[in-house]
RNA sequence: GCGGGUAUGGCGGAAUUGGCAGACGCGCCGGAUUUAGGAUCCGGUAUCUUGCGAUGUGCAGGUUCAAGUCCUGUUACCCGCACCA
């Protein structure tokens, strides 16, 4: 038989299912749907990367098992293609960003084909053309209709290097996600969206989703709620409060002094009142230098400046305490201000070690003396708290003291922030909104979607980051859609965030032009049941979207609740030297040089099977070559091919426990040992050296979700009938699994010493008689009592002797 | 600092959830075939030991007839978040 011609066969099947439209999806069919979504990919000029590949073949292996399990299957793909990359790149070499996405977007579409991906190409997406960016503006505008898209003036992370301003995601760590540079701090006024509100209902949605434990995990922390209270502290010399929040009002007997970020607003209204002013401001000036980098990552020793002239009220105690200002406390988070309980907490222990302040114990169980308690205990030195448990009563019983005083109530606080919703560039989606000098902030009219992106020659933003569009005046001018007098637009961009927060309903509906997708269709398709993709994007990506869905579920465009029923995410992977796979390290692998050498088949299979999916593994060029041999081994089954329309006695067994293990792997991810289990079966059909029709009939069947290309051609040329995408998964049968008989171990106090052949059902008393008539056993029995005897049925034999 | 994860042969990794540690693949060794190389096929391959046997899942204890798996303590590495009051 003629080797395996892979060029030739995977080009042949390619050819024949876009002909064929075999895995396009039908709306409103009568079976049953699945809607798997891949993470789209962002275009970028470098082509795919086998992180692509590994990213999308475990729900292109789920996908086409569930077709063959007679599933209507959406498994589609897109282009989110709005972003910096290419940007820069349209700067550098002067060609159009629009030309630029498109020809990244031809190669990548070309390489997802060579590789035999059976997403649904009708379905297609790209977030940059007008007919998508319509909704998502459309979207923005139904946002800022319910007072969610709002302007507010702040200090902002702002990017010296990129010119743009940057979301607290896009610059953790001081640096910007883009280009690495530092991010400094700058006032602006910029767009938000009020995902703040949304906090709780994105928690509460969790509790009825399917994600991996650590994804919800990520997500929970991210959103960042505690539970605490407001306090609200007299202050002697002026009439204002200085109100703070804590999570710990338990403590409150315990507090000595208080501090306040030194932006806190309290500063600039009383500076009269406050002795040392201009230490102060020398402060703040430190302090406003620092970047958020310095500020949060150096955390060294604490610093800080007396308020002098002021001071604050206990308002349980009625005892004054002095107040600071430092940058160990954040304006961004709480109040700006906070109570500080030195014997408690370790931030505010090393302050007022350093600046000589009183500690005072309020829970027993430390020792103040050498570092701030935060376990829990008793309560000392706190009035009507002393004796009780700080964690099971002082909570609730200080709460209840603070609201019959008037002086404070509960409250709940979040890490996360509201969305920086813009970008100072061209190439994003242009924010529908008109500034009227007489009406203000107005939305573009509906009808008017989609507000176009402007031919450009010149894509570099301006100076002080503002968007390179503020330079197109044929854009900037127009008349206000409300009073129709003289009107300046919006020139900012919206962040690439925006067109992937609802990409997985256009798929649903991509050409509609009435709305973003059919009410029917929404309908049917529903949620997407399985969203697979990289833990980086668990936070941002999928937090922004399951807020806009849940949005447009609260006004009624879709309905559902959450977006997406089940995330899972794969490992990555790493180059062959364990590193990370990078340009600068020089360890990347092209997929499109594994096609060219092994074959599609190959790439798909190896992916799969170089480890856990969702733990990182490794690149290792000689175990592709063993996936090249699995495949080959494959095609040289019709050489030992014999007439059956039954498994042999031999095999049935095997080929029973394959497909159920097969069939189960791939729902749990465990694809590694799923293909490990084919090449198990196959290793026993080459001992045997021959196998059936119905054996490779179902062998095909299983291994085809892997590598659809032979499979398919050895379906042909076999003669099995039509194409094999139309035929059915095979079913196992339980019973069939089991062996005759199977040879288990027997032990002597734990050691191995025998082994026996028994049937799988034998009963104990059965077995033990057995066991009993071997010499090795009766050797090491005898001359000892035996103390017990265990038998785990088809699994093990021990017997306990002393 | 907080949260999460990982640790098993020369390598990637399996292990029915407490029941034969090392499936499957790579690599390596030997054999067959081949003018040769490659490819292919067959056999072997945790460690120590000539053998009997003993040891072995980061480390130290514990529970159990039985532990990679459970418990206590501990170390290293990776990933998030990070002065969040």
């Amino acid at each position: 038989m003629a080797n395996y011609n892979f060029k030739l066969v995977e080009q042949k099947w390619q050819k024949i299912w876009e002909e064929n439209g075999t895995f396009e999806a039908v709306d409103n069919s009568e079976k049953e749907k699945f809607y798997a979504l891949v993470e789209f990919p962002y275009p970028s000029g470098a082509g795919m990367h086998v992180g692509h590949i590994k990213a999308y073949s475990g729900l292109e292996v789920v996908s086409r098992k569930r077709r063959l399990q007679g599933y209507n299957v959406l498994f589609p793909i897109g282009f989110d293609a709005y972003g910096l990359p290419t940007e820069n790149y349209a700067i550098k070499t002067g060609i159009h960003p629009r030309k630029v996405t498109d020809m990244n977007i031809e190669k990548f579409t070309a390489q997802l084909k060579r590789v035999g991906f059976s997403f649904d190409w009708k379905r297609v997406i790209d977030t940059t053309d007008e007919n998508y960016y319509k909704w998502t503006q459309w979207i923005f505008l139904k946002m800022f209709e319910h007072g969610l898209a709002f302007r507010d003036k702040t200090l902002v992370n702002y990017c010296p290097s990129c010119k743009v301003v940057l979301s607290n995601e896009d610059s953790q760590g001081g640096k910007c996600d883009i280009c690495h540079s530092d991010v400094v701090q700058k006032s602006k006024d910029v767009w938000y969206l009020r995902i703040t509100e949304y906090a709780d209902k994105l928690l509460e949605g969790l509790e009825e989703v399917d994600y991996l434990p650590n994804v919800k995990l990520q997500q929970i922390n991210w959103i960042g709620k505690s539970r605490g209270a407001f306090v609200n502290f007299k202050i002697n010399e002026v009439p204002e409060e200085l109100r703070i929040y804590t999570t710990r009002p338990d403590t409150l007997f315990g507090v000595t002094f208080m501090v306040i970020a030194p932006e806190h607003p309290l500063i600039d209204t009383y500076q009269e009142k406050i002795a040392n002013f201009s230490a102060v401001e020398d402060y703040r000036k430190e302090c406003a230098k620092k970047t958020e980098f310095e500020r949060t990552q150096l955390v060294k020793d604490k610093t800080g400046v007396r308020l002098e002239g002021i001071t604050a009220k206990n308002p349980v105690n009625g005892k004054d305490i002095p107040v600071y200002i430092s940058d160990y406390v954040m304006m961004s988070y709480g109040t700006g201000a906070i109570m500080a309980v030195p014997a408690h907490d370790q931030r505010d222990y090393e302050f007022a070690k350093k600046f000589g302040i009183d500690i005072i114990e309020v829970i027993r169980g430390g020792d103040i003396s050498v570092e701030a308690y935060t376990g829990d205990g008793e309560m000392v030195n706190s009035d009507f708290l002393n004796g009780y448990d700080n964690k099971k009563d002082s909570i609730a019983r200080m709460i209840e003291f603070l609201k019959e005083k008037g002086i404070g109530e509960e409250g709940v606080q979040y890490k996360m922030k509201d969305w920086a919703f813009n970008r100072q560039r061209y190439w994003g989606e242009p924010i529908p909104i008109v500034h009227c000098e007489h009406c203000g902030l107005v939305p573009v009219p509906y009808e008017e979607l989609p507000l176009k992106l402007p031919e450009v020659e010149n894509f570099e933003p301006g100076q002080d980051g503002e968007s390179p569009l503020a330079k197109i005046d044929s854009f900037v001018n127009c008349k206000c859609p409300k009073c129709g007098k003289d009107a300046k637009r919006e020139t900012d961009t919206m962040p690439q965030w925006a067109g992937s927060s609802w990409y997985f309903l256009r798929y649903i509906d991509p050409h509609n032009d009435k709305a973003l997708a059919a009410p029917e269709k929404l309908r049917y398709w529903g949620a997407v049941d399985w969203y697979n993709g990289g833990m980086e994007h668990v936070t941002r990506h999928m937090i922004y979207s399951r807020f806009w869905h849940r949005f447009l579920y609260d006004i009624g465009v879709v309905p559902f609740k959450e977006p997406y029923l089940k995330r899972t995410a794969q490992g990555l992977i790493l180059g062959p030297d364990g590193v990370k796979m990078s340009k600068s390290r020089g360890n990347v692998i092209d997929p499109n040089e594994v096609v060219d050498v092994y074959g599609a088949d190959v790439l798909r299979t190896y992916v799969l099977f170089m480890g856990d999916y969702e733990q990182a593994a490794p690149w290792s060029e000689s175990s592709v070559k063993g996936c090249k041999r699995f495949i080959d081994r494959i095609w040289k089954l019709q050489e030992m091919l014999t007439e059956g329309d039954d498994y042999s006695k031999e095999l049935s067994s095997a080929m029973h426990k394959t497909i159920k293990k097969v069939s189960e792997d791939i729902e749990s991810m465990k694809f590694n040992t799923a293909i490990a289990a084919v090449m198990s079966l196959l290793n026993q059909i080459y001992d045997k050296g021959s196998i059936t029709r119905a054996e490779l009939r179902d062998l095909l069947l299983i291994v085809n979700p892997f590598a659809p290309h032979i499979t398919e051609e050895i379906w042909e040329a076999q003669g099995f009938g039509g194409q094999l995408n139309a035929a059915a998964w095979p079913s196992f049968d339980e019973a069939k699994c089991v062996d005759e008989s199977i040879e288990i171990p027997v032990q002597v106090n734990g050691k191995i010493r025998e082994r026996i052949m028994v049937s799988p059902t034998a009963e104990q008393a059965e077995v033990l008689e057995l066991v009993h008539t071997l010499e090795r056993i009766q050797e090491e029995c005898a001359g000892k009592t035996i103390v017990k005897e265990i038998y785990v049925k088809g699994r093990i034999v021990n017997i306990v002797v002393k």
